[in-house]
DNA sequence: TAGTGGTCTAGACCACCTC
DNA sequence: AGGTGGTCTAGACCACTAA
């Protein structure tokens, strides 16, 4: 309490890093290091401001920081409080294919294995909320990363016959753009879902490994701005050559979140 | 452009909702239906402000809302510019299983497999930095909820002999609360990793599941302030009870993020 | 030089909570 | 009534960018 005064007292106005960041850093340690423990308040924010020789709005924003980073939570008419440890809830980013892996220095590029109008069985009807046997764009393909299989992927959207199928749109790997680009429909809401599944021997083959393998499957919808399903598609991202990492806690070097990555 | 300023002049200042959300939604909706197009720029913040009839702080508040959505990209000296679309990149949240399941409405519980204290292994040598040989405390669990079996988990930390192990807190599955309890070291930082894996016959029998399915490995490690690792788990979850959901996208009852849910 | 975003101030009023 | 966080203002100075 005397501790966190003194180490507040030391914040350098005339400094080039920005007052907020100091204050937020210091205040950051003092939670993580355990000085202030959870459940415990934080001092008043007018207090900060007074013992720091600041303004309130300075320490508003140091304090916001921590309220995203889930440090902490204001309570109205009562105080700001530190929540409960947090090494315990992880976020795992995700991101489209080509964009991993561009990301990660590497030239992703994609090989169809097919284009089809389908009529719609019951697991796609179901899917896009259509009846059964609707007219739907069905397109398979394999993902490569430097010539090198390592997703495959099918997306299914309603045809709509007035527009051509470019076949550039089609081989872009980002259900978003694709379902802009057929259906003149923005798309406005996404709901992505992660499993695990197993590779079956047709996939297997595409992806140039052992059937029966595990891999993960990210399955997308697309919604417009009505909330009308408008684009499916499930991807099957190799195990062997995934993994989703995560990086939580003090230093600033580690902050910063992992996305998909090698597995070696 | 121009569109946008009508609906800016829309805006209630007396109004119970904050001046600074109406804004944010204003500009979200601009973006996200497409009126403002990706590489475009806002109108500057002064601008707003004076169209508007407000505050620059509260225009800047708005818009670091749209920052953390990542929609826009503000650049000093220039402008605040629509980033690329973003329906292709999601976030996962995952918590441990204690409180997903308290927030699924639940019941967790831990199963004690066994606890050892053995020589670390090659693999466990590495994964803490330690010598082989060093004594370790190795702790194996099967979770619940309900009573019903849905995960597994190993967890191995470096073993101090002055400090008694007391059950309730090895059957209490997080890896910090563990460390922080036996070692009396803080865990300053965690490095998540999630793979893909497949049951094995032995973890497939406490699971009560077939051996060979896919399941959620989740690894972690625990740094002290040192970075020094000083705890080292993995956790199996069954991939028929789980997948990560993610919402993104315009509409605020969808905005919430998922986290692991029921797999039906 | 003019315009932009980044930081910061010293107030203000409000709703909420506790006493 | 007094303290707390939530919102908002009307300025200010700065560093950066572009013409």
């Amino acid at each position: 309490m005397d501790d966190l005064e003194k180490r507040l007292r030391k914040i350098n106005k005339s400094s080039v890093i920005p007052v907020y960041y100091q204050l937020a850093r210091i205040l950051e340690r003092s939670i993580r290091l355990g000085q202030l423990k959870s459940g415990e308040s934080l001092p008043a924010e007018n207090k900060i401001a007074s013992i720091c020789g600041i303004s309130r709005m300075t320490v508003r924003r140091a304090i916001s920081e921590l309220v995203d980073l889930r440090l902490v939570s204001p309570q109205k008419g009562k105080g700001t409080f530190v929540t409960g440890y947090e090494l315990d809830h992880t976020v795992f980013e995700f991101y489209d294919f080509f964009k991993e892996m561009r990301r990660r220095g590497k030239k992703p590029s994609s090989e169809l294995v097919n284009v089809k109008i389908i009529k719609a069985g019951e697991k796609i009807a179901e899917k896009l909320d259509i009846p059964l046997n609707t007219k739907t764009l069905a397109i398979k393909l394999v993902l490569k990363a430097d010539g090198y299989p390592m997703a495959y992927e099918e997306k299914y959207i309603v045809y709509e016959k007035q527009n051509p199928i470019i076949e550039s749109e089609i081989r872009d790997p980002s259900l978003p753009s694709l379902v802009s680009s057929h259906l003149h429909k923005l798309p406005v809401n996404s709901c992505r879902i992660l499993h695990v599944t197993i590779i079956d021997e047709q996939v297997a083959i595409l992806l140039n490994t052992k059937p029966r393998t595990p891999a993960f499957l990210v399955e997308q919808i697309l919604y417009d701005k009505d909330n009308v399903p408008i684009g499916w598609g499930k991807s099957i991202y190799r195990g062997d050559k995934y993994k989703l990492v995560s990086y939580d806690g003090l230093n600033l070097l580690s902050r910063k979140e992992g996305g998909i990555t090698d597995y070696e």
